[in-house]
RNA sequence: UACCCCGUGGUGUAAUGGUAGCACAAGUGCCUUUGGCGCACUUAGUCAAGGUUCGAAUCCUUGCGGGGUAGCCA
């Protein structure tokens, strides 16, 4: 696993903060917090939390939550903490708790010194149970796993009460204290809240707050044999940290009962709000951690930060910015709804991100060799380019031009169909930045009748590609002087499935991986100032689309990654000319 | 067929009882030294039926459709 934070820290560091604008979603939450403001509940706080478990990589649905939590912070002078829910040490690692961090300090959003664990609270929440206890309303369950389940009944039959239901509160206090000692085999008991198991509310029906579980946690060790359980821990570690709209997945709506019944019956400072919206799901990828965790332990994909990945650190290597994710966050609302977005959206974000800040700069993908017959032998001639024309304070460059010259191979057809004004036999194109000239003839391979080379003669009074006569030449290709040429890998990303939607389809998603969702061009060839590009820059290859280097890149051989390509509108019509 | 939640153009959302709007996508045209960007325009929507109301996407009822829930996961 690559985790590269210079791509970041160099890049993007003190430029990522996000404006009031972008980090104020508007929503049916924010709908509740200002009638609660009005109430002048909370004492007119809002404090909200992000609380990950570190049991694997961020991905752009955590994003979503990343900007509501902290966003609705921001937008209501509150405070948003970062809380690691780790209560289940069996599947948590110190390596997604870096990552964590590193993804949401990078998506733009700060904690402070607020970085909480649930297992720092251990001690409290065990505190909490013995409370329950003692009130009555918990006690040591001796049924084992399989007994529980059938006891807990349907959900359209009710349950029926443990035999061990109506122990005393003392012989309670004890069992659970030597359940702490270790008394106790795992899963040989268990701490349950006494609710009621008639509830048509299946998490009603006696939930188990606490397991037997003899698992080294990544931050107590082997302090605790007895773990608390999510709807235990969570909505008291909410309590404590004084949260006030603890805003979590739609999935959690059912346990909303159970997280208020538990703190209505402990003495704890607060009450949060649990508030629930439906979490992202965008097409043509998955966003589940177990999948995506398949792919990375099985080897489909390079790993947690590969750029075909749905996770930040994938589209961090992509070149996905921040503020693109942001803003898409921002597009895509909060509601109650279970959608499916469009995954052009998140590319439209991305697009209009990288279009306002990405450098111009000329490459080719698939070279086809040009000899300008009349050009001198020897000349170079050095021609000035723009290097962002929607920001002209980042100013131009010059670029060298000679006498041989790449060009793409899609910008040349022999046979060129209507509308095509690109170079063709006796066509006159532009040559970005340089000069206009006309094909002269092919050179084509004799024996497989591949086109191998390209002649032209070119105007030398169109220096700079102008007109002086004013005469109108529809078509402009990209170029890139051979002699001048650093040779590239670029890798170019598709989707990661071959099906919007993978949820209405029967069967194991991997049997929708897109098997073309990597090409990789190894023959590339780049102006010569893209040779010591940092890793993690972005660059618009005119024409193409952007283009992010890869922390593989060396400057012998530099490697990009296409991010999005440009929007093709002649590729359009061709498509539609074929059907 | 238990309980809970959700149904607004193709997609994502706004309208909180008072003109159904925005963005993406699709399409057309203009502009263009990126077939990019930009600009203008077009297509297209309140799940259904009743009810309340001067007036309903919004409130009520029923139906239909979708999702969630039966871990000692979170």
């Amino acid at each position: 696993m690559i985790v590269n934070h210079d791509i970041f820290n160099s890049f993007w560091k003190g430029k990522n903060m996000p404006s009031e604008n972008t980090a104020s979603p508007s929503s049916f939450i924010h709908g509740i917090i200002e009638e609660d403001l009005k109430n002048s509940k909370n004492n007119g706080k809002v404090n909200t939390r992000f609380p990950p478990e570190p049991n694997g990589y961020l991905h752009i649905g955590h994003a979503k939550s990343i900007c509501l939590n902290f966003g609705t912070a921001l937008k209501y002078n509150g405070i948003c903490n970062l809380r690691l829910d780790d209560t289940n040490p069996s599947k948590e690692e110190i390596e997604y708790v870096d990552s964590i961090k590193t993804d949401v300090k990078w998506l733009g959003f700060d904690w402070d010194n607020r970085e909480y664990y649930a297992s720092d609270y251990f001690e409290q929440l065990y505190g909490y149970a013995v409370e329950l206890i003692k009130k009555g309303g918990a006690y040591v369950c001796d049924l084992n796993a399989e007994e529980i389940k059938e006891y807990r009944g349907k959900l359209t039959e009710a349950g029926k009460d443990s035999i061990y239901r109506n122990r005393s509160a003392q012989e309670n206090l004890d069992l659970f204290q030597r359940m702490r000692a270790g008394e106790f085999p795992d899963g040989s008991r268990t701490l349950r809240a006494k609710i009621d198991m008639n509830s048509p509310n299946i998490h009603m029906r006696d939930p188990v707050i606490y397991r037997i579980l003899r698992a080294t946690h990544h931050r107590t060790g082997d302090k605790w044999c007895i773990y608390p359980m999510y709807d235990f821990a969570h909505c008291i570690s909410d309590a404590i940290e004084g949260i006030t709209h603890s805003i979590c997945t739609l999935e959690f709506e059912i346990h909303r009962p159970l997280y208020d019944w538990i703190l209505d019956h402990i003495s704890v400072p607060c009450h949060p709000q649990q508030i629930e919206f439906a979490r992202l799901n965008l097409s043509y990828t998955v966003m589940s951690k177990r999948k995506l965790l398949q792919l990375v332990q099985e080897q489909l994909v390079s790993g947690w930060d590969d750029p075909r990945m749905p996770t930040m650190a994938g589209m961090r290597r992509r070149g996905y910015t921040p503020e693109a994710i942001r803003n898409f966050c921002e597009t895509i609302g909060v509601t109650k709804y279970n959608s499916l977005t469009d995954m052009a959206l998140l590319e439209h974000c991305v697009r209009d991100d990288l279009n306002k800040k990405a450098p111009r700069v000329l490459g080719v993908l698939r070279p086809l060799k040009v000899v300008i017959d009349n050009y001198p032998e020897n000349q170079t001639d050095q021609l000035d380019a723009v290097n962002n024309p929607e920001d002209l304070s980042a100013g131009t460059r010059k670029i060298p031009f000679s006498k041989i010259i790449y060009i793409e191979q899609d910008d040349f057809k022999e046979n060129p169909p209507k509308d095509y004004f690109r170079l063709a036999p006796g066509k006159e194109v532009r040559f970005r930045y340089a000069y206009l000239a006309t094909c002269t003839g092919v050179v084509k391979d004799p024996a497989s009748g591949q086109i191998i080379e390209i002649h032209c003669n070119y105007d030398p009074a169109t220096r700079g590609g102008n007109t002086p006569d004013g005469r109108k030449v529809k078509g402009t290709i990209h170029w890139v002087s051979a002699k001048h040429a650093v040779d590239a890998e670029i890798r170019l990303y598709g989707r990661l499935l071959t099906v919007a939607d993978v949820s209405a389809e029967e069967g194991d998603f991997k049997s929708f991986l897109n098997p073309n969702s990597l090409e990789v061009l190894k023959n590339c060839k780049l102006e010569r100032s893209l040779a010591d590009a940092k890793s993690g820059s972005l660059f618009q290859f005119e024409r193409q689309g952007y283009f992010c280097c890869d922390p593989d890149s060396k400057p012998e051989k530099p490697v990009f990654n296409r991010i999005v390509p440009l929007k093709d509108s002649w590729a359009k019509t061709e498509k539609g000319r074929k059907k």
